[in-house]
DNA sequence: ACTCTATAAGTAAACGATTATTTACTTAGG
DNA sequence: CCTAAGTAAATAATCGTTTACTTATAGAGT
């Protein structure tokens, strides 16, 4: 392992903005807090990435092809889907964050990325008496509700715990029956 | 109507900044730039919301309050309540924006706001095999799925056009009746 | 009615701190 | 020793916030 490496350095910037983006967004994500987590400095960030925009991209696409690769899609069992995308959120937020952030600040860069993702799971989507668009909407907004409910809310309405493991499990459960009865049981 | 009037000038503020953080989000708003569009300056914000967090959770208060009572809570009846979020989420992207905005930057004040609206809903939820919490999730989330799906996606996923009313009112019908099905009919 | 004035409303400009990006330079390795 | 990898520092623009100032308006005292 040399003391330079170019792919070294570009994998640890890429793992820093990815982390960065996903906790600031990209108007809240500093440059310079990416080098110094990345240990490295500003210029290599433009001299791998171009900027900000670019760096953002390629943080965003990485983080979909990771989820890609850990939650394969099933389009002949989207209840077992939902709860696999249901538990890697639940794991890391990072993907989830930076997806969400993409939607809102930069529109046009985040189709791209998971079109090929959803494309493979709304190709066949088994015997529904819905559209399977908008099945497919419904099943990956679904394994995302309980992240996108503010903690404190669920504090105050429910009576248990939302932090609690046995929670979250029902709630996973609650979760992939709701698909399975959504699919046609 | 006289040429100094602080309630008025109060409100203008109000208003813009709730287009602009709804548009760009907190750390992407910019206070100059809710001024200029509230036919104002920065020191007025100063003077009547004390800074820029400020002037962002009352906006996000306001958008919250314009919800609730345009789409009041239907405990008793999910799937049409589901059906009034969707048509407020679908005529005006506000409300919808800065909430998910709220929730990534600013996750202390994202609650409190919904907090009041949402309990009101999950109150009585009807005779449901599912927790009343989870219940209320799901439909939140399902309510909300087509408008947080990116564009691009549906554009090359789907068939049809994604803006065209017919498609949206076909994924209104699916809305309500999935709620429908989920709440045990 | 009529000033006078205290105070609220409004404005312009500057301050100090950041930020994305670039220039100029140094160092390691084949 | 030449090129790729890495670094430090400057640049130029921007942004949140504050200071210092001006103007309108309502109400008290005459």
């Amino acid at each position: 392992m040399p003391a330079r490496n170019a792919e070294a350095t570009r994998t640890r910037i890429l793992d820093a903005a990815l982390a960065e983006f996903a906790d600031r967004g990209f108007a809240g994500g500093r440059v310079d807090r990416v080098a110094r987590a990345a240990e490295t400095n500003v210029r290599m960030i433009y001299a791998y990435f171009g900027g900000k925009d670019a760096l953002f991209d390629a943080a965003l696409t990485s983080a979909i092809e990771r989820m890609a690769a850990a939650v394969p899609p099933r389009p002949a069992d989207l209840a077992a889907w939902a709860g696999d995308l249901f538990d890697f959120h639940g794991s890391d937020a990072t993907t989830l964050r930076i997806a969400l952030w993409a939607q809102l600040e930069r529109p046009e860069a985040a189709a791209e990325p998971l079109d090929d993702y959803l494309a493979k799971v709304s190709a066949v989507t088994g015997a529904s008496p819905l559209d399977a668009v908008d099945v497919l909407t419904f099943v990956y907004s679904l394994a995302q509700a309980w992240y996108l409910t503010p903690i404190g809310l669920l504090l105050s309405a429910d009576g248990r715990d939302p932090r609690d493991p046995a929670r979250v499990a029902a709630h996973r459960e609650a979760l992939v029956a709701t698909v399975h009865r959504l699919t046609g049981k």
